[in-house]
DNA sequence: CACTTATATTAGCCATGGCTAACCATTGTA
DNA sequence: TACAATGGTTAGCCATGGCTAATATAAGTG
């Protein structure tokens, strides 16, 4: 069993990932000093969990990669299931989940999973690993990419911003969610959208966090 | 938010509470060292958790009491949780519990609380105390020292040891179980009960951690 | 009362994981 | 090419919470 912060370093290398990721971008993404990110890293580089380049940056082994999904499935499975038990909102579980995740044991998480009947999407819609890291699911585009006046329907949400997902929810986005884009602003990337008969703005900050699939036609 | 062990410490205070708590006691049931005892109590101490009297003991102030219970309702509640919703069985609940309860926040265990309906007791049959640390159903008393001859419900089995838990289990004593005690050892203080029609014996060391409440008729 | 035994404390070490301050390396631009 | 600026590392400090070994106190016994 690795610590609580070991177990956030992998977890933050993995979504910084999967290049290397250097040390500044390190600590800011788990808002510590660059000090305290090299001190890590070259114990996380110690037990065989990164590679690092010294000046260059550091990545995850397979064994530190295995280590960050499973984390990861953690933090998702929590994150579904409080949702489903609890009726918590979009906005609350992530928060909840990301320190529920360290004290989850493999029997509970089989458990949960087990429950939940194995899902491999959480309410915001980000793919599940399995339960030897296995993930699918990795095909959606980014909103703010996606092609013009096509249905859309909307996958993942971010998890880790209640003010973004607050608005997203207020106007009707979330995973599941069909929409069309009308335009896109030549200036700023910012879209204008449409989700049944109603027109929204997006911006192109949001868009860019908000993945989509082309619905399928049935 | 105090440090997992902190409240680990406050736990065992308050287990082995109301009176002093000496070293050798304490730092046994946490397995830790008498050294690393002696030192936390100084911290604890330091930050008016508990009194400390040198060579004689600790015992927890009222602000030490209030979050011992506060450790104790998130545990009480997880296993109840667990128990409720994964279908986990008596003896699998409380090392996950024992984990979980330092990740809890204030807000999850309302929604937890909420979600059973306030309930006031776990599945081994211990009280749980309120919000505030209220307490009640501490009128309980140990089945090796109950009347012969009575009916008696048995009310709180331990919660920290699986292998006495699955002999109670074996044996169909959990809360609820309704037995008479039909005569007691006059050397070991072993029991011989009636549950039903049923007869069986309990070693006296079991039947100190099993409480009971006398049947009532109605 | 003296002496043994059990219990408690202190001193000093270690690992973890933060921090600041100072010092290197890399890069981009004048 | 020189020299900021940015990014990365090192040195050295701190708190937490373990540990052992040595010492101090309390309690029980001849």
């Amino acid at each position: 069993m690795y610590s609580v912060a070991v177990e956030d370093y992998l977890k933050s290398l993995w979504k910084l990932g999967p290049n290397n990721v250097g040390t500044k971008q390190l600590a800011d993404n788990l808002r510590v000093s660059k000090a305290s990110a090299t001190k890590m890293i070259l114990r996380l580089a110690e037990k065989e969990l990164v590679d690092h380049i010294p000046y260059k940056g550091a990545s995850l082994t397979k064994k530190g990669e295995l280590e960050a999904l499973s984390i990861v499935r953690k933090h998702r499975l929590l994150e579904t299931f409080l949702s489903q038990t609890l009726g918590l909102g979009r906005e609350e579980i992530h928060d909840e989940a990301e320190i529920l995740e360290h004290a989850l044991s493999k029997n509970l998480e089989m458990a949960i999973a087990d429950y939940l009947g194995n899902p491999t999407r959480d309410p915001h819609g980000h793919p599940i690993p399995g339960p030897n890291g296995e993930l699918y699911n990795e095909t959606d585009l980014p909103l703010c990419d996606s092609p013009i006046n096509m249905s859309l329907i909307v996958m993942q949400v971010p998890d880790d911003d209640p003010s973004i997902l607050s608005w997203l929810e207020n106007n009707g986005i979330h995973p599941g969610t069909i929409l069309k884009i009308i335009s896109r602003d030549k200036f700023d990337g910012g879209l204008n959208v449409k989700i049944g008969e109603v027109k929204k703005r997006i911006s192109s900050s949001i868009a860019s966090l908000v993945k989509i699939s082309f619905e399928v036609e049935n």
